[in-house]
RNA sequence: GGAGGCUUAGCUCAGCUGGUUCAGAGCAUCUGCCUUACAAGCAGAGGGUCACUGGUUCGAAUCCAGUAGCCUCCA
């Protein structure tokens, strides 16, 4: 035999993961079986694999894996998003490498390159998925600008415009300068930043030296102002009521108002209300009717209605407008201020408040339902802790800002004339039947230059991966996949788009199926490093996942990923979790070179008939317990069962058990329940171990296999009724032979030596039948019966039996005693604590009856092993 | 400022409706072993005032209140 003595991934993953695509195994056609559906949280184009997507298809995989082992005809659906606002950022970037710029090209032009840019990187990341073993039916590979699915956005949009639910509306957007687009709240990084507070002096018209201060962290919008606001409980301004001052360095008069917005405390209790540039000062501005005066570019930079500085950036403006006033004599102080200023998610420039026409979606009345699902329970979120913070986004939504300033994405099907009037069409021809129908013109028909939001896109995607043609057309029955797969089992996806992506979807699943889009919703944690800090690019500090594969190998790396991941909270992820997925690979591994070592003699009698009998229960019983883990989406408990089942009780008990000795043959039927026991193993380690456990699979130890006979599936073993009794013996004879183990090492006896052991029984234990495992595993010269202690030997008690080591020469005896009295102390405080619960009359009329049963079993139990050590002392 | 969450062994985490010898697991650590499947291993062992302070209860890691520290979301 020439078998590795070490497992090599790298000789079978790839291997492995063709077998499965030639032979078809992802695929998922609508049958007569029970569907299990995921979807996957589509990727953005631009993005290559780390270690969140790491942990989020090591998850799916899993799932599925299970499903389609349980006989489930399992589906997962791959697929990417366009991500507009990042792709076109790419885009441009590509274009500018070659030296053109995007507002030199025409739209078609520009989007002739984003496909281009689109077909050669958007795929990367669901390459790089195979090496994980992500197994999703390649074949529904989906895009959120596929031609259907752009199709399903625009009917969507049509659809919700006819309701009511999308509207065109002047508001106050997150202004992306860098972008050139409206950003919605979600994209918005609020960040602390160091900045300075400014304490303006605004003349009080008429009045040659009266002034008042207000404090500002934006000088550079001054220009804007349309009022300054006092609160009019506040006595330090009481004179200045129904008075009017004038805007520093350009001298506009403007009315001093008052309003209990505005805080006495803060700064100097005085207001610059500036409606365009600030969205409190908006709310402000109507309340009080005052003009809007937007003094900014869609660039940042300032335009002719600033009067000053026209053309300067925002923040070069800032700095000049400081100066003038110092000169002017109207900067009074500059404090420095920490305060929170929101950032492009996608660009990182300063988000600008802007006042501009944007498309909207109405989210209260289709919140209601999205919420109720959750309410009540027809979608669960796991964990529930996130039930409150849904609960929380739902009852207090906003509106949805669904038009974005990009061409990568579906174009607003909008359409105006050269008056200035709008229809909603999904065509040309149709808008212009629109207009005339309503007496317009069509003279300078023109499309809606924006696109909508790529979740206006993602929100569809539980139904558009399967049948498209039913959004935005919720009377339409939808095809055969769809009324098979829909409504999807389980999405794994971020705390993080909890609200923009998975409550949309729930959302968009009402409207157009009037049902969930899934039922469970599992959210992982954040991958972060060992010391706490999020996992980012900047930082430097996430490990190439295609790099840990090649290290660890892709079981080594799922392992590790599973281990550190409880569900909802985030993981302190180390690259020693990837070790020891990997060491639990190879020792997989190991133990199948032991079996594979074997000679089978036919002839020879069978001596395992316990320890096979044993494991039988015992994996029945792990198998138990690892569904109970599954029905709870607790992964990563589920995995430590299994990896407990497989090193500690299969290979450290069972095997050692049975095998035999060296170069020395085995029965038959000790190595047929065997490889048939490490086949149940194989099983149920494959949806986390994918690869080793198919290439195992295939060893001609487990027998003829047909070309279809693969691991991935076989079915996934149902758990058994145990025999709890044998489980319980079999317990205490581990323990003696712990024991055993522990005298020798604690006594610096050789493991080679055999020590005679006696035995007096008190239970009902029939030791004869575990002869021949105590004696192999504690290593036993001689094993007999005894009916009283035996004087002279180390002993000790395993249940309520005692045994009796006795060793070539003296024992120390002082030694054992302390050891005997350290015990009998030991016990003797818990049967103080016990008898006082039980000589507690509160507590045997209050606790429950097998609560005060089990306290009087705890005392007989303690008291007999007192009266056993007690006695051994005795004989010492 | 508003909402939610977390704090258990050196590290990462379990611990369900209070009660099994309940203080657990894995890793790490320590001791002894190259015992022919595996040193990526084997056999043992030692680690904790369950953040702090009160309360409820016959009984609290678990329930309640407060305090401190950390985190997330929203403003």
């Amino acid at each position: 035999m020439s078998i590795a003595k070490t497992y090599n991934p790298k000789e079978t993953e790839d291997k492995w993961y063709q077998y499965w695509l030639d032979k078809k195994f992802f695929k998922s056609v609508p049958d007569d079986r029970e569907p299990y559906t995921i979807v996957i949280p589509p990727p953005n184009v631009t993005g290559v694999l780390h270690m969140g997507h790491m942990l989020n298809n090591t998850i799916q995989d899993v799932l599925i894996r299970r499903a389609r082992m349980q006989g489930k005809n399992a589906c997962w659906v791959p697929g990417t998003d366009h991500a507009s606002i990042a792709t076109e950022a790419k885009v441009v970037a590509m274009l500018k490498e070659r030296g053109i710029e995007k507002k030199d090209i025409t739209r078609e032009e520009f989007l002739k390159y984003a496909w281009e840019w689109k077909e050669k990187y958007g795929g990367i990341i669901l390459k790089q998925l195979e090496k994980l073993g992500a197994s999703c039916d390649w074949d529904r590979t989906s895009f959120t600008m596929d031609e259907a699915l752009s199709e399903a956005v625009i009917d969507t949009f049509i659809h919700l415009y006819k309701k009511g639910l999308v509207y065109r509306g002047v508001r106050m957007v997150n202004w992306d300068p860098k972008g050139k687009t409206a950003v919605s709240d979600e994209e918005v990084i609020r960040k602390e930043v160091n900045q300075k507070l400014y304490y303006i002096k605004y003349a009080v018209a008429g009045s040659a030296d009266e002034f008042v201060t207000i404090a500002t962290t934006r000088p550079e919008t001054i220009m804007a102002d349309t009022a300054v606001c006092i609160n009019p409980n506040d006595e330090r301004y009481k004179h200045l009521k129904g008075k009017k001052v004038l805007v520093p360095l350009i001298n506009r008069e403007i009315p001093l108002i008052e309003d209990e917005y505005v805080e006495m405390e803060f700064g100097t209790g005085c207001l610059k209300v500036t409606p365009a540039h600030d969205l409190n000062d908006y709310e402000l501005g109507l309340k009080h009717q005052l003009p809007v005066i937007d003094i900014l570019n869609d660039d940042g930079t300032l335009n002719e209605k600033a009067e000053i500085l026209v053309g300067e950036d925002r923040f070069a403006a800032r700095k000049k407008v400081a100066v003038m006033l110092e000169e002017a004599g109207q900067l009074d102080k500059v404090e420095d201020y920490k305060s929170h200023v929101g950032f492009s998610e996608r660009t990182d420039a300063a988000i600008e408040p802007k006042l501009s026409m944007q498309w909207f979606c109405k989210m209260e009345e289709m919140a209601k339902p999205a919420l109720d699902y959750v309410l009540n329970g027809d979608i669960k979120l796991i964990p529930d802790k996130f039930i409150n913070t849904y609960r929380h986004w739902m009852e207090n939504v906003k509106d949805w800002c669904i038009s974005r300033q990009l061409w990568w994405g579906q174009r607003i099907p909008a359409w105006y004339n050269e008056s200035g009037q709008w229809v909603v069409a999904k065509t040309q021809s149709e808008a212009e039947a629109e207009f005339e129908k309503a007496g317009f013109t069509t003279n300078g028909i023109r499309q809606d230059e924006d696109v909508v939001d790529t979740w206006f896109s993602s929100w569809l995607w539980p139904i558009s991966v399967f049948d498209p043609s039913v959004c935005g057309h919720p009377e339409k029955e939808g095809n055969a996949d769809l009324n098979y797969y829909y409504p999807t089992n389980d999405l794994v996806t971020a705390p993080e788009i909890l609200f923009f992506w998975v409550a949309r979807m729930i959302m968009a699943g009402n409207e157009f199926r009037g049902e969930v889009p899934f039922r469970n919703v599992y959210l992982t944690g954040i991958v972060r490093d060992k010391i706490g800090r999020k996992m980012s690019k900047s930082l430097g500090n996430s490990p190439d996942p295609i790099d840990l594969i090649e290290k660890y190998g892709a079981d080594g790396v799922r392992v590790g990923m599973l281990l550190c991941s409880p569900a909802g909270n985030d993981l302190m992820f180390d690259e020693s979790y990837c070790e020891q997925g990997r060491n639990f690979a190879n020792k997989i591994w190991n133990a199948f070179r032991l079996v594979k070592g074997w000679e089978v003699n036919s002839e020879l009698e069978a001596p395992n008939a316990k320890a096979i009998h044993w494991f039988d229960n015992r994996f029945n019983e792990a198998l138990a317990e690892i569904e109970s883990h599954f029905s709870q989406y607790r992964l990563s408990e589920a995995l430590m069962a299994i990896y407990k089942l497989v090193w500690d009780d299969f290979c450290s008990w069972y095997l050692e058990m049975v095998k035999p000795a060296y170069q020395q043959p085995i029965d038959k039927a000790t190595f047929d329940a065997t490889t048939a026991f490490f086949e149940r193993v194989l099983t149920l380690i494959h949806p986390f171990m994918p690869f080793i456990s198919e290439e195992l699979w295939h060893d001609e130890i487990f027998g003829e296999r047909t070309a279809d006979d693969c691991c991935i599936v076989a079915s996934y073993p149902h758990s058994q009724s145990v025999d709890e009794n044998l489980l319980k013996e079999v317990e205490i004879v581990k323990q003696v032979i712990s024991e055993v183990r522990n005298i020798r090492n604690s006594k610096q006896i050789s493991p080679k030596e055999a020590l005679p052991l006696s035995v007096k029984v008190n239970s009902g234990i029939d030791y004869d039948s575990n002869l021949t495992v105590i004696k192999k595993l504690a290593n036993i010269s001689d094993f007999s019966f005894a009916e009283d202690k035996i004087a002279g030997a180390t002993s000790f008690i395993a249940g309520r039996d005692e045994f009796f080591v006795v060793l070539e020469g003296n024992i120390d005896k002082e030694a054992e005693k302390e050891r005997i009295s350290k015990e009998l102390e030991y016990l003797h405080g818990f049967l103080k604590s016990v008898d006082a619960k039980l000589s507690n009359e509160r507590f045997v009329q209050n606790a429950k009856a097998d609560i005060v049963d089990n306290e009087r079993k705890k005392k007989a139990d303690a008291e007999a092993k007192i009266a056993m050590l007690q006695e051994s002392l005795k004989v010492l």
